[in-house]
DNA sequence: CATGAATGAGGGTTCATTCAT
DNA sequence: GATGAATGAACCCTCATTCAT
């Protein structure tokens, strides 16, 4: 806890920058805490002060740190957003033909919703939230939705992907993603690569055996 | 708001019948306002008195119907879970190849998913629950998911539906028909039927065209 | 507390009315308790519990009748300014010069601000209270220094009044009747009445013993 | 950040002085600030960390100057009746008869009540301090109340000021004083000076025009 | 002197629920 | 059955203040 006493006298701007960083490293800590248990037992039924007692802190010392429990929360939801862009954005700048991106996409979401701050994006209640952080958040899964279709698309486009809606194909395939998040244990027997990989097959290719002549519905 | 006495006294034995079912009349209201106002703003968000509001009722007046807030959202549970129930077991009686049958489930889970109850069930939070009735309904979603796999595994073997681990395809398509929990407006574009439909095709069928060089992954 | 029990038998609907008074009763009750510890204890020194514990009820039975504790304040204003603008409309009626009248109204100022809610309405500081609220009370603080104002230029338009700057003599007038809510005892020896008497006469009469020969400043 | 070590060397004695007079510089801004955020905002809604945000200094470093919140209001407290004493030492110096000495103190006490330390005295309630201070504040009030008392009875004997209770009297006047500091604004069209004369004059003078044959009451 | 971090006391408010009619 | 009143358990948050550097 105390940086060695030596550090201070050897170079007089560390400790500055130790505390900064024990700053940041606190504020960290507090949020992958708070996240697990707002995803363990559900925000509402999360009380600061067990964020603080899991933290051996006081619930006070929090609010060193933030200013409101919701603040907090928009925070978690901002860094998962961030998480998602990221992840979004490293995709779009691939090469390959719609249904190949689209799987790069998949597999992407798969990695980020199965982690602490993306599961929090997808599964807790947005309605949480100040109206203001809340339309941000709309407004991010709105931006996802839109990557899916724009991909799906593309793909139906370049004849990569069979004719269909975008919108409800982005739906099902990002349904079936969060619910990834409902079930996904990280001390489970799957990898998330695995499972990244899997997800990408299967919510493409489907599962009905593929037989030339079977008419469509 | 009272009656006139001579109602009640000239014949003794409607009464009972009348009130009887005045009650459970009530009490389907109760459970109707109470699960939309649970889905509308959230479990935690929607104060008991707001549900007597809606209802033009006090907030005690509740309480002759039932013994607490749980126990109004245990029956919303109840109710889901019956819908689902009934749902699977006329599947269940059904003929045809596993593929078929879980057109037929997928279906069936999208007309119940998308009505208030159903809603419900795969959409609110079970940890609000006591640990009785949560494992009640945790129960009856491993049931579900059960039924999912089983048809999937049927498939498998009779040559309908492609070669695939049938727990993680189940985790896929109920995921995905969860999803529909999130964004399904009643007072959409897309009626319930053609939404089935069109899941019950593009979650078999996969949005990758077919091309039987590509080689698997 | 409890009615005797036969006049519930006697007259079945005395019980609402009774209640309805009863729960008047209790807020007015509530008022007065709060207004007193309000003006000794001042506002932010006094928790809604000690006002609870005066009234021997828990402070959460005080939601019953109001919504917050400013709310509470706030009604404490609105009943003060009521008094005020009773009884400045009382001396609107009246006949008379200016300066006559000027004393009706100092008399009445003086008798609502040795009372309760005038008191409060005084001396209370209206920056505790929500903008919306402040704006009532400071648009009714400035309709009273009017009413002094529009007498002062009465009288001294009649000759009953020196010239004067209506403004100022307001002011001053005001200022040493609101002086009284911050010394007044109920229980000193001082009657309400005296002092009213006093003060309508010593407010516009001077000090200053007159000589014809004294020139002004 | 911190000072180069050997300009404390060179100069041993030079930064002792210079730090002293910082120091109580600093104390000084430190009060100015608190005084005028107290004002305006009033004393509970004023934390310690907007008097420092004011000040370009933290919260913490408040705790150099004084141990308490409650120490700083003392401290105004003092300052304010420092204020008072002076002046009416002043004018119970000068000579004259009683009006004359009684228009002095008015005008003294005008001039002071308008200044922010003399506002203080006048407007924040002393309850706020311990019991200690508050004893010495009330000290201070009741030994002002007694100058104003005893020059008035000064008059009566001297046949410049008309038979009256001088206790009711300065509460009169007192009272219209301290409404001074409700409504004075130092930016307003009004003078401290015009406004002191103003006072002296018509506190005294009353405003009733006078004739002899009026009867008193 | 000054700072950032942490703490403890205390208060307002929400809400489910029990009580007494 | 229904109602109004009352209660108690939580919980969020503000803020002065102490601690450690």
């Amino acid at each position: 806890m105390r940086p060695p006493p030596d550090t201070l006298d050897s170079s007089p701007w560390m400790p500055f920058e130790t505390r900064k960083r024990a700053r940041d490293e606190k504020r960290v800590a507090l949020l992958r805490t708070a996240v697990r248990l707002f995803l363990e037992e559900g925000y509402h039924r999360t009380p600061l002060s067990k964020v603080a007692e899991r933290l051996n802190i006081t619930k006070m010392a929090l609010y060193n740190y933030f200013g409101s429990k919701e603040e907090i929360l928009a925070e978690l939801f901002r860094l998962g957003s961030e998480q998602y862009e990221a992840g979004f954005a490293a995709v779009e700048r691939m090469q390959g033909d719609g249904l190949t991106k689209l799987r790069h996409l998949i597999r992407a979401y798969v990695v980020i919703v199965t982690a602490d701050f993306g599961m929090c994006f997808a599964r807790i209640d947005d309605r949480e939230l100040s109206e203001e952080t809340r339309l941000a958040v709309r407004h991010a899964k709105r931006r996802y939705d839109s990557a899916f279709r724009t991909l799906i698309r593309e793909g139906v486009e370049d004849g990569s992907i069979r004719p269909c809606e975008p919108k409800l194909a982005a739906f099902i395939i990002i349904g079936a993603l969060n619910g990834v998040a409902d079930w996904y244990r990280a001390d489970g027997p799957l990898s998330v690569e695995t499972l990244a990989d899997e997800f990408a097959l299967r919510l493409t290719e489907g599962y009905a055996m593929p037989q030339p002549q079977r008419a469509r519905a």
